[in-house]
DNA sequence: TCTAAAACCAACCCACGGGTCGGAATTCTC
DNA sequence: GAGAATTCCGACCCGTGGGTTGGTTTTAGA
């Protein structure tokens, strides 16, 4: 019983460790012995618990990358009052986070895509699942906020849910290396700008 | 006088080689002798005309991708009149190439900058520079609309700028997997609406 | 046509990185 | 505490990739 704990425990480690070299130097450019060294531990170690370096990739994907992305870009939004507000403030959050960052490094999964896009179908097929929990749950969101009676019935809520993913995704690349708090605050001001256009106008 | 010629010529057939390869696997997973191979010539060549890969890789972007950026998204942006207009024309001019360009691999600034940011200082310093270019462009472009009684004067013209840029980054990202032309069609939707919520309120 | 420089070739060097394997240490189970 | 399974070590294999070098072909120019 202990041995699969001490088996879940190993990998775990290990998986947390490849997360944070491949989200700072990339996939391509970070060796498995790379993430040994910091663990102390040897290559046999890590060929017993994976079966190769896309294996071991894949399934920190599936588990370390979607949970990170559920718990602070999805799960913040999934309540009920509000849905304008609840995006507005997950970004917010989201970003404040990576401002807070000491070596930030993009966003992750952007990051992932990026290294991947066309090039590689099996990591792909897994960082697009991600992507679409994410757009789903964007542009249910969306809906709701038509329901409430909050935004404009005429807009497209998918569109709408592609241009907030795109300009996240964009913002998060360029929060890198350039004043993260500064282009927080700009992108935030014309985040709200673009909610504005959408929401239903105030007859007051 | 025609050595001069031929030497050009040739660095010019492995830059754009080196370009093609370097959009479309990434830089770390294309070596020196891919460039070659598609080329019949030898390493020997190579380290001829080129000190390094890096160096070689800094010249393609200070080259190439520069002029590619330039022409496509700065230059179309650039004239007297209906700012707002040229911005809009410009971006989907761009996203239509992209969309027909058969193995499209993203913005290819874009996709320098994800495998660099924070990871490569000289590297990034040219990559930054560009963007740069692009910034003061979009800045300056959106200033002009104020200028010509189009645009909000209140709107900050960095903040809008910014927001251009990472929708614009963000967007091509996602339509190097899923249906571009869709995907374009309602990014442009989008973006038509955010313009809207800055430009002045026409009296009718 | 002859020479010298420019352009290029191809074999070589070496470090690195993914992956293998036989055995040693640890841990569980009885 | 013995035996077996699990976990881990570390030396090794081998292909790859950046870079070097000595020499060969091509070209310019007088």
């Amino acid at each position: 019983m202990k041995k699969e704990l001490k088996r879940l425990a190993t990998m775990n480690r290990m998986q947390k460790a490849g997360l944070a070299l491949f989200y700072k130097k990339g996939y391509f450019n970070t060796s498995v012995d790379d993430i040994l060294k910091e663990l102390g531990l040897s290559k046999g170690a890590f060929y017993y618990h994976f079966e190769s370096k896309e294996d071991f990739f894949v399934k920190i994907i599936d588990e370390l990358v979607a949970h990170k992305v559920y718990s602070s870009l999805i799960e913040p939004i999934e309540g009920h009052d509000n849905p304008v507000d609840l995006i507005m403030r997950c970004f917010e959050e989201a970003l404040e986070t990576a401002v807070h960052n000491e070596m930030d490094s993009g966003f992750v999964l952007s990051n992932f895509i990026n290294e991947f896009n066309g090039k590689h179908e099996r990591i792909m097929g897994h960082l697009n699942e991600i992507l679409r929990n994410w757009e789903v749950n964007l542009v249910s969101t969306v809906q709701r906020g038509k329901f409430n009676g909050q935004i404009d019935r005429h807009v497209d809520s998918e569109s709408v849910a592609l241009f907030l993913m795109s300009s996240y995704m964009g913002i998060r690349t360029l929060m890198v290396e350039t004043a993260p708090s500064a282009l927080k605050y700009r992108y935030m001001t014309q985040l709200r700008q673009f909610f504005k256009s959408i929401e239903v106008k105030q007859h007051t």
